[in-house]
RNA sequence: GGGCGGUUAGCUCAGUUGGGAGAGCGCCUGCCUUACAAGCAGGAGGUCGCUGGUUCGAGCCCGGCACCGCCCACCA
């Protein structure tokens, strides 16, 4: 960078205060992250930014990744890279619509008519006030705008360096009209279909689910052991209730105990219904008896009997998590004793699961077929991650994507991709192992994308489910609910022989999955898509990697057949000092913005980058208070640097050569660190410079700079301050942008963030750098500085003699630094002499004697 | 149950092909030194989780164990 020659104005007592606010301004006003799409696909960095959900407030987690990327956003930029930032607002789905009931207290009721006169305020008391449909959107959108606009403020305030004109939503239109475009894509190719299946089901929000967005929670529970009439045959059962849906008994075929029964039946307790004992080899002979109950269904391995063996559905588990009524003899459910059956269910018909249960071991004990007491256990137990009651397993029509058939394809995906840190791989190969059903992608939900879906009704009324009438892409996006399909009048809806909508949503993730086909504005704008896909970064955190990051690459794969991103950059967590995971619902979460208030921005995201990509970090004010200190010290360089005028001529002394020749190896190192996503191995090595240039460097080269030893002398420290300093405030830009840009404009023209990022060429005069010189010179000086502090006295006491003994080699060097020694050191007379053995000795004689 | 990561100073962490045990914070001592007292200089402080092995030599490589965190699975 060639120095401004004008002596800047600098101010008196440099200060962080304010900074956020006069920067951020600025780069909004003069478009400093503005994507330029004249750029070729080769020029661009373009990033998949994760949309956060926008249901309550950023945490400090977030502050935490968000800056990881703006760290690496920043440094590609400057790399001469056109970075394509956007961001994004995931204001679909459950998260959004709960929110939206609790802060107007309202439900969504589909069957209601929209009303355009309605007025709903936050905080009304009393029943939750039934909507319609529209309206219940229409509130999500309302509050998620208000929402979307304090995330942004925070995002700028922390000085993310996204294109803020990029900014999409996963409700909007572009998403809705991706995620339909992409929807009747794979459907016409074969990848999705609509299956009446066994399917995950929540039964406090009655939706259909995915296995990703499950997780276990261990409970108390109760092992029942019953007693199977017809043969003696006991089972264990933490699911007694399940009994009147059980299908069948299962035992491993290798075990001898049950090896005579296989193929045998014997009859349900209480409800008499005949089941056949089979044998499956993934009934475990060490658990419970060794033979198992098969129910229609308590948990995935009921699942795989059902489908393996062939059995009969006889599904009791409603959708409300109620027991269904049962009509006892008919085909669907056989008895011996039908009356007995029904007499026994009548019970148990219309009770939640947990009634239900206490209620048939009252049964069960009443009858005789409950052996022993019910055994206390703890165990694990699936739910819906947002949701407080286990979930249950119902037959239902959904939509799937057929994942399970292309897991290799899949799988050897992930091997493509550059994960940072590398093993995070290991979670995406373990999910993909773990699979255990094709991805559902229906929700029977009220708010998010609908499925551009009809069905023709027959003459008599009846839904044709298997032949759905399908949006034209053109159209998208639809809402069936209100568009009319391709060749029926509106007055048909709901008639016989006319169509109806499609009446679910899609899951979120079928939307979050294409995150960067919505932002490079697939289908819209292929001259963009083409710029900027594959893109070349997804930033995320590890435990969505089974959910966001396995979508993405799903729909990417289907889609175009390619990876949707280069590199994956893996956030850890942020844990309090009690090593958990701090979360809203942990109660230890500390509001962002306060600590940017706090402490700076520029310090809460030095401390964020101290964080290694992958790895859990520890909340650490500590930390930020380091970065606040860095960033005043920058500040305070910068004004010694700065603060006189720039001086004619060029680098000519040995120490200012080492000086810079040994920046030139920190800029090649750093570089390389941030090249490869060690974004804290960057900074600590800059830092550690800085230090050094600060405390070292610019205490022995100070009295020269002001011209102790004359213009050409002065001329060569100012030539090598300047560079050091030009150096640094571009490598410290993208820790900390608003300091660095704040230094820099006081002597260069345009923002730092968009100058290059310094080179070892940038480093003029670093030729023939000698690094002993500099390592002689700090090393002579930290001598002389030990003898005074041991002594007692300032500084600036002048040392009387000082000697100097070393070995040839190094005399010559420590001649170069002699002067400037003379002058940082307070010295009297210098002298050097050559050392008999290898080492250098340093003898220092005070002007005073030592105080005691 | 399978796997991944971690265990280094009181705290937070770095240690790149095996050879010096390090940084910052905190602590102690001293210093108002004309960029900075939100600063500067100096100092104390560690059986590198335990254990066996390989090696002339191990924080680092290999085996075993313990503990912490997480992922996956099982949950009859």
């Amino acid at each position: 960078m060639a120095p401004n020659q004008s002596k800047p104005q600098l101010p008196e007592k440099p200060s962080l205060d304010g900074l956020e606010e006069k920067w951020a301004e600025r780069w909004q006003a003069t478009g400093a992250y503005r994507f330029d799409r004249s750029r070729t696909r080769g020029e661009i960095y373009s990033i998949d930014t994760p949309p956060p959900t926008v249901s309550g407030s950023l945490h400090i987690g977030h502050v935490f990744s968000y800056t990881h990327t703006d760290l690496i956003a920043r440094f590609q930029r400057m790399r001469g890279r056109e970075v394509f930032y956007p961001m994004g607002w995931d204001d679909n789905g459950l998260p959004t619509e709960r929110r939206v009931q609790n802060y107007f207290n309202v439900r969504c009721d589909p069957n209601l008519q929209y009303d355009p006169e309605l007025e709903i305020e936050h905080g009304e008391e009393g029943r939750a006030r039934m909507v319609s449909r529209p309206n219940f959107i229409e509130l999500c959108l309302r509050l998620t705008t208000a929402d979307e606009e304090a995330f942004e403020r925070l995002w700028r305030h922390l000085g993310l360096s996204v294109d803020w004109s990029l900014t999409y939503t996963t409700i909007g239109e572009q998403a809705r009209r991706v995620s339909q475009l992409a929807f009747l894509g794979e459907y016409r190719r074969g990848l999705i279909v609509h299956l009446d299946a066994p399917t995950l089901w929540d039964v406090g929000f009655r939706t259909a689910l995915a296995q990703a967005e499950l997780e276990d929670r261990v409970m108390k529970g109760a092992m029942h052991r019953l007693r199977f009439d017809g043969g003696g045959v006991e089972i264990e059962t933490t699911r007694p209730e399940l009994l009147a849906a059980c299908v069948a008994l299962v035992a491993h075929p290798d075990d001898e105990r049950y090896s005579g029964l296989i193929g045998s039946k014997v009859q349900t307790p209480l409800f008499g219904v005949p089941v056949e004992i089979r044998a499956h080899p993934l009934a475990d002979p060490e658990k419970g008896t060794g033979i198992a109950m098969v129910c229609t269904f308590g948990d995935l391995n009921d699942v795989t009997w059902w489908r393996e063996l062939a059995l009969p559905v006889r599904a009791i588990v409603a959708a409300d998590g109620t027991l269904a009524p049962v009509e006892w003899g008919s085909d669907a459910f056989p008895s011996v004793d039908p009356a007995a059956a029904s007499s026994a269910y009548s019970s148990l018909a219309g009770e939640r699961i947990e009634q239900a249960r206490k209620r048939i071991v009252e049964l069960l004990a009443e009858a005789g077929a409950l052996i022993g007491d019910p055994q206390p256990i703890k165990h694990a137990v699936k739910f819906f991650e947002k949701g407080d009651r286990p979930i249950e397993i119902v037959t239902s029509r959904q939509w799937f994507i057929r994942t399970m058939d292309h897991r290799e394809a899949l799988r050897a995906r992930g091997g493509e991709l550059d994960w940072h840190p590398p093993h995070m791989r290991v979670r995406f190969d373990d999910w993909i192992d773990g699979l255990t059903g094709n991805w559902c992608i229906s929700r029977q939900r009220f708010f998010g994308v609908p499925f551009p879906i009809w069905y023709p009704l027959g003459d008599d009324g009846q839904i044709e489910t298997e032949a759905p009438i399908l949006a034209s892409a053109e159209d998208l996006p639809v809402d069936p609910s209100t568009d009319i399909p391709p060749g029926y009048e509106p007055g048909q809806r709901d008639r016989p022989g006319g169509f109806t909508a499609e009446q679910d949503v899609m899951d979120t993730w079928a939307t979050s999955s294409l995150t960067p086909q919505i932002a490079g504005g697939h289908a819209t704008d292929p001259d963009l898509f083409e710029r900027i896909f594959p893109m070349d970064l997804r930033p995320q955190a590890h435990e969505i990697i089974r959910t966001w990051l396995f979508s993405t690459v799903v729909r990417a794969h289907f889609d175009h057949d390619s990876l949707p991103w280069r590199n994956a950059a893996i956030s850890g967590w942020i844990l309090d000092p009690d090593r958990k995971k701090m979360s809203k619902s942990k109660g230890n979460v500390v509001v962002p913005m306060d600590l940017l208030e706090k402490h700076g921005s520029d310090a809460v995201r030095y401390w964020a980058a101290n964080g290694r990509l992958g790895a859990d970090t520890a909340f650490d004010e500590g930390q930020m208070k380091v970065g606040r200190r860095l960033a005043v010290k920058l500040l305070n360089a910068s004004k010694f640097v700065l603060g006189e005028d720039t001086l004619a001529g060029e680098v000519s002394e040995p120490i200012d050569r080492a000086l810079l020749a040994r920046l030139a190896t920190v800029i090649d190192s750093a570089t390389e660190k941030f090249a490869a996503y060690d974004h804290n191995a960057a900074l600590e090595q800059v830092e550690t410079f800085f230090w050094f240039f600060c405390d070292q460097y610019l205490e022995l080269v100070k009295g020269r700079r002001y011209g102790s030893r004359g213009a050409t002398a002065a001329a060569s420290a100012d030539a090598a301050l300047r560079t050091g300093l030009s150096t640094l405030q571009r490598m410290f830009a993208p820790f900390l942008p608003f300091v660095t840009e704040e230094v820099w404009s006081w002597w260069q023209p345009g923002s730092v963030h968009l100058s290059p990022w310094p080179t070892a060429g940038d480093c003029a005069g670093a030729d023939g750098g000698e690094p002993r010189v500099l390592d002689l010179g700090v090393e002579v000086l930290r001598e002389i500085r030990k003898a005074k502090s041991d002594a007692s006295v300032a500084l600036r006491t002048p040392a009387e003699t000082v000697s100097v003994r070393a070995p040839a080699g190094d005399l010559a060097h420590l001649r170069f630094v002699a002067e400037d020694l003379r002058e940082a050191g307070v010295i009297g007379e210098l002298t050097l002499a050559e050392s008999d053995g290898g080492g250098v000795s340093v003898d220092v004689e005070l002007a005073t004697a030592p105080a005691e």
